[in-house]
DNA sequence: CGTTGAGTTGACTGATCTCAAATACGGTGG
DNA sequence: CCACCGTATTTGAGATCAGTCAACTCAACG
């Protein structure tokens, strides 16, 4: 259903192969790319996978044969303790680069499953590293991708280790309305693809939690909620309650010690 | 006092300079490297760095000059939040390789600071960028640390968003005694390194959390503690606490769908 | 129009935190 | 080598945030 309502940029995602003419070319592999880089790049690209709804990327244990690059739709990275809970690591929205966890071992660690309707480009990472060997910005851009996956995680880390739940929400509403915005999407306005249960496998929550605090938010006015469509009414409460930190990456500078 | 009594892992470090003559080449950057590989490695590396317990190897918002090797001691990475919590990010021990979260935009994203005194090589960044742009095994090595790092992660994830306490204490017990073995150290008897408050702000508990679960793990039978000083005595006790989760690094193979 | 899964809401429970106090330890100066 | 001080650790008691169990609503679907 939600197919058709897309917007642009997944519209334009489906008939491109090349990544010079991609319009999330800027997220999966950006910056210090010639366009010739781009072109060798695009060779080695395989064509694009479609998942529905529920379908796996890949599963926990698989062994590792490409990364893949998110054109439309989202997909949910999970772990699976062996009680049966389900620990969310990552929620992946278009221009992600996904799988470089299994890098490492050559297996992946976690199950990518869509949560709507996903078409990515498939990456075959033996020709990925060939290539990357000799361009050195493709290279670099690698390092990039993965290091900006592990800041990302030590957030989350703080997320769960020291924040209330509600501040875990709050932060995560607005990740995702950054996310949107910057895929040229509303930020105020947006339909979460995950369920109350995923947000709280992801969130450390109970699914009730969630909810309630969905509930909560909108009766403090801060956001209106209508199933999973999302309007963010006051942007500076939820910062606030999330605990808006001063951040490194803006372009301001500073050095210590 | 501990300095005194290291293991010899730890003595050897202090004369080394050259990688290939170094007791912790394998866990740097292990594999696929040549001889000559090596020796190119070695001259990028600039002099050993001494840091005293407390001191910061790095701060947060610092520019991103190298990433580290550890020769000897143990490091903290930790995050703050604006309030004043912290967050523990991780453990570092000797043989790995920290610093590439700050790959991605340049600056540390944490405060890394030695839980005791330290030795680390120094290796640019910008070197071993061109240095693995000569050297494919170099290259793929770095993928696969930094995505090492990645899944590190996501069990931490795991663990602060799904894990009870004492299986939080217990998991953190058996990564630190598996670790402590592959440097040639003993696995059922050693020294930690770290406060009850740095647990704490690992495992996303407060500090007499932690103490009481020591206590308690200690009335149980399953360790024995004597302030710093852990002795495992059963060690399938604590590994059935843990929650112990068949994993996909052993050889074993398996595959899916 | 019944069935099913997602979401909401309420009542109660409990694991973990917070506050507080006692004790042990590590390091320092005499 | 010993006394002393500040910090780390332990332990107790009460408070609380979030989880669990359960009932109910709603929308989608056949």
């Amino acid at each position: 259903m939600a197919a058709s309502k897309r917007s642009p940029v997944v519209n334009l995602s489906r008939m491109k192969v090349a990544c010079k003419d991609c319009s999330l070319r800027e997220l999966c592999l950006p910056l210090g790319l010639t366009e010739d880089d781009m072109g060798d790049l695009a060779k080695i690209i395989k064509r694009t996978r479609n998942l529905k709804k529920g379908d796996h990327l890949y599963r926990i244990g698989e062994k590792l044969q490409s990364l893949y690059a998110i054109k439309s739709g989202s997909i949910k990275s999970l772990e699976l303790a062996q009680d049966g809970y389900v620990q969310i690591t990552g929620f992946h929205l278009p221009g992600e680069l996904i799988g470089v966890d299994a890098i490492s071992d050559e297996r992946h660690p976690c199950d990518a499953i869509a949560l709507e309707p996903v078409q990515v480009c498939e990456i075959p990472l033996n020709s990925l590293e060939d290539l990357a060997g000799k361009i050195p910005g493709l290279q670099r851009q690698l390092l990039r991708i993965m290091s900006k996956e592990i800041v990302k995680e030590q957030g989350q880390l703080m997320m769960l280790g020291k924040m209330t739940a509600d501040a875990r929400l709050a932060t995560c509403l607005l990740s995702l309305s950054e996310r949107f915005e910057s895929l040229g999407l509303s930020a105020k306005h947006f339909r979460l693809s995950m369920s109350r249960q995923d947000l709280g496998d992801y969130l450390g929550l109970a699914l009730e939690t969630v909810s309630r605090l969905f509930s909560r938010f909108q009766d403090d006015g801060m956001i209106k909620v209508e199933g999973r469509q999302v309007h963010i009414l006051d942007l500076a409460a939820l910062q606030a309650l999330a605990g808006d930190v001063q951040d490194w990456n803006k372009p301001s500078s500073r050095s210590a010690s």
